[in-house]
DNA sequence: CAGCTGACAGATGTTGAAATCTGTCAGCTG
DNA sequence: CAGCTGACAGATTTCAACATCTGTCAGCTG
């Protein structure tokens, strides 16, 4: 039965997330998660060196998943202005989401923001990279205007901060943010356009 | 001699921005301020109804400050774009100063802003407003193209939260952030061009 | 002997009683 | 009598003793 098999990184993940969802960052121990597992904590600490990395390494499974999500979006084979705006819309979308239903995870992600982690650092990069493939598409087809699309995506990312940065998440329930951000999204794509 | 004068708000807003300036606001009370004027805490009440309202008055106070700086920027006979380009610069600049110079008040202003206090709102509201000048003489003077201005903005503010906000304040004293502000603008200002 | 346990030291968090603070108000004072 | 005081009730904060947690490691176990 379950108890009885190796423990691996895999299995702890998924229980830290349980107890992650359950308790919320500021309440949940490693030997909680051990209790979880049915293990002594001193497991854990086998396939985690500390309890930050094993915050960190669920926090990543986490934003990977966001990360799949948009790179359908740019794989697309709509024009590089829709797609654009499809990318934007989803981050939002899924920033949102996740915001309002797993609150505690979303507190999790936050906090480690907060502390400038890894793990963040590298999901911001990926994002950022993705948003240079469509602005590079565009440019190539000549719709977009941008002599170095990667420092042109950071600014489209760093102009729609608003709609996905966590520090923001208490404003996304507010009505009129739709229109906000449709204001935001068609001003940096005018900017955007070829001249 | 001074502590004989009669007590005015304008003397308890002045003793309360330096007991907030040394012991920051989580630590700083009503009964510090009092100590500081040399009156009972009671004389306090008679001028402020509560805690909370005494420190929205010196935020308040503060954010005048700031608020002016830029109604200067505003009155320039500049032309619009680079009216709007230095109105930006000047509000990063003077929310980058007082994050870095007045560490203590800044903190004060953080959290009443997510307490979404009425002084903050209104700050909000006078910022917006001074971009709205800005870009209605743009428009009038057919540089920039923008069905309703207001929105216009606000969505500018929007894009540029990341400069002014102080959620971001942390991310103010990096190296490259001058860059990345430039980037921001420079986006936006073609996004406002008249086609 | 690879993988796990459980006891341990030092760090961190919890708890509840004591101290301080907020906001009110009857009355003092110039 | 306008302006201030200081005592008070209830709310909040502080502090120190206690409990739990983090991270390590010598040794057990299959």
């Amino acid at each position: 039965m379950a108890t009885t098999e190796i423990l691996t990184a895999e299995r702890i993940l998924v229980a830290t997330e349980e107890v992650l969802r359950r308790h919320g960052p500021a309440k949940a121990t490693v030997v909680d998660v051990a209790r979880a597992l049915g293990v002594s904590h001193g497991s854990v600490y086998r396939h985690f060196r500390t309890k930050a990395a094993l915050r960190e390494a669920v926090t990543k499974r986490w934003l990977d998943r966001t990360t799949q999500t948009l790179s359908a979006v740019v794989a697309q084979d709509h024009d590089p202005q829709a797609r654009l705006r499809e990318w934007l819309a989803a981050l939002f979308t899924a920033k949102r989401r996740k915001a309002g239903g797993d609150p505690e995870l979303f507190a999790t992600y936050t906090v480690l923001a907060g502390e400038s982690g890894e793990a963040v650092g590298e999901h911001i990069a990926t994002l950022t990279g993705q948003l240079t493939e469509i602005v590079r598409s565009g440019v190539d087809s000549g719709v977009f205007a941008a002599a170095d699309p990667a420092a042109t995506a950071l600014a489209l990312f760093h102009a729609t901060d608003r709609f996905h940065d966590p520090c923001h998440a208490r404003e996304w329930e507010r009505p009129g943010i739709e229109d906000e951000f449709e204001a935001v999204v068609d001003l940096v794509l005018r900017g955007l356009r070829a001249a």
